[in-house]
DNA sequence: TCTATTCTCGTACAACGTACTGGAATGAAG
DNA sequence: CTTCATTCCAGTACGTTGTACGAGAATAGA
């Protein structure tokens, strides 16, 4: 057989695409690389959204031809997962542990928001992603160091962090959604009257009181880090 | 002009979806209902997961043609809010309110798992889904009625709802990515040997740590509660 | 019976992920 | 330099998706 069924990254496994292996000594140089072709598809999501997210828009944006991609990813699933890490990196992989590991937790969580919120697209591909690549690891690293103090073991840590991370997700998730329900004004306002008529309908008595209170003057900061307390100082060392 | 531009539902916003709309006088009458192609999405996605849930599997299972679903929900992201809104329907509408607002919302929060685990496809829906249906809203008002006696503001207590939702599903997502990930053994051994080797670099100590602990044995339930229990023995007054 | 209305669904299309494959580039071997 | 295995590039093509279009069937008021 003078050909295997594939070239590249494609024939690796999950995993196999953290451990990086070695240029071969033969062939042809490749083109493009890994790196080039994660950050533009970055910055499409950036841009335009994780739908606009696709094999052409990236390979356009690349220069390259649709096909090339396939020798860098496996597949699409495999290039999200590069995305997913490759912002990953933007984390400060090490950062002071006071001692204070509450303090050091809602610090790391407002970094995650504050990446979230830089690439809002982020916390729905983190709904799928599968294994986490070395950025994603140093910072779990960092995390776990940090809860050291708190006195739980290394498996309730980890789940922590995986919590974490959903809490932040979903509540950037929220946010932005309201965002965006602000600009497209006219859904929302459909929104709102459909909530209203239900309000008063008579059999949403708590909702009418919610819809009824006047909306607070708030910053999502403050909102986000109000939650945060809540839920971290909830976090008990028993 | 002797024709609208759609027919049915096509042509109501989302939320005129739920504020049903009485038969009309003439024409010819529904061979379907919004309700049994609802259902049989929900039967598709609890069997097969929600990649099987396509116009053409849907119409398939219920015996129409494809183009048949359009009179009954405008496009695919409007039958997954209509899914949504049927497995909340569910979810006890009236409950207890034992006056004990923490142990109350830790019954909500098992319920809301266990209808989690029963349609395992539903945290991913919920995380594209805009407007909540009535279903939605019957269970957000029991939530709210539960929460009065905590003195939180509505406001809050909307918002402690969406959290909690989210808490819930990012919890059953973990579980049920676990379970999917030792039915397909190779992966999970792939992704151990690929945590191992990270761990055993140097440069993650508290990783190696974590993997080196023994396996807790401890139930998904006794898990859920852990973190349950730290989540709503944080939520403050104050 | 006519006609306006409403629903059904076959056909068709654009966009997607990606398998296949032939050709181009590269380095080692002779 | 030539030869050749190896590696990568990318055009073409296929199957699947959501859904626009529009012709025909059913229904009810005139």
């Amino acid at each position: 057989m003078t050909r295997e069924t594939e070239g590249g990254a494609a024939d690796v496994g999950p995993q196999q695409l953290w451990l990086g292996s070695d240029r071969p000594r033969r062939g042809r140089r490749p083109a493009y690389s890994r790196e080039a072709i994660t950050a533009a598809a970055v910055s499409l999501a950036d841009a335009e959204g994780l739908e606009a997210v696709t094999m052409r828009a990236v390979a356009a944006r690349v220069g390259a031809g649709v096909m090339s991609l396939y020798s860098y990813a496996p597949d699409k699933e495999t290039l999200l997962e590069l995305m997913v890490d490759h912002v990953s990196g933007e984390l400060p992989a090490t950062g002071q542990a006071t001692g204070h590991w509450r303090a050091d937790l809602k610090d790391i969580a407002h970094q995650q928001r504050a990446l979230m919120l830089r690439h809002p697209w982020l916390p729905a591909a983190l709904a799928t992603r599968r294994t986490p690549g070395p950025n994603a690891l140093a910072f779990l690293e960092r995390v776990l160091a940090v809860l050291r103090p708190s006195g739980l073991d290394a498996a309730t840590r980890v789940e922590i962090f995986a919590q974490l991370t959903a809490f932040v997700a979903g509540h950037v998730t929220h946010e932005t959604a309201q965002d965006r329900a602000s600009w497209s004004a006219g859904r929302a306002a459909a929104e709102a009257r459909y909530l209203a008529a239900v309000a008063a309908d008579g059999h949403h008595p708590e909702l009418a009181e919610a819809l009824a209170a006047p909306a607070r003057r708030v910053t999502p900061e403050a909102t986000f880090g109000r939650f945060l307390n809540r839920l971290i100082d909830g976090l008990d060392t028993g």
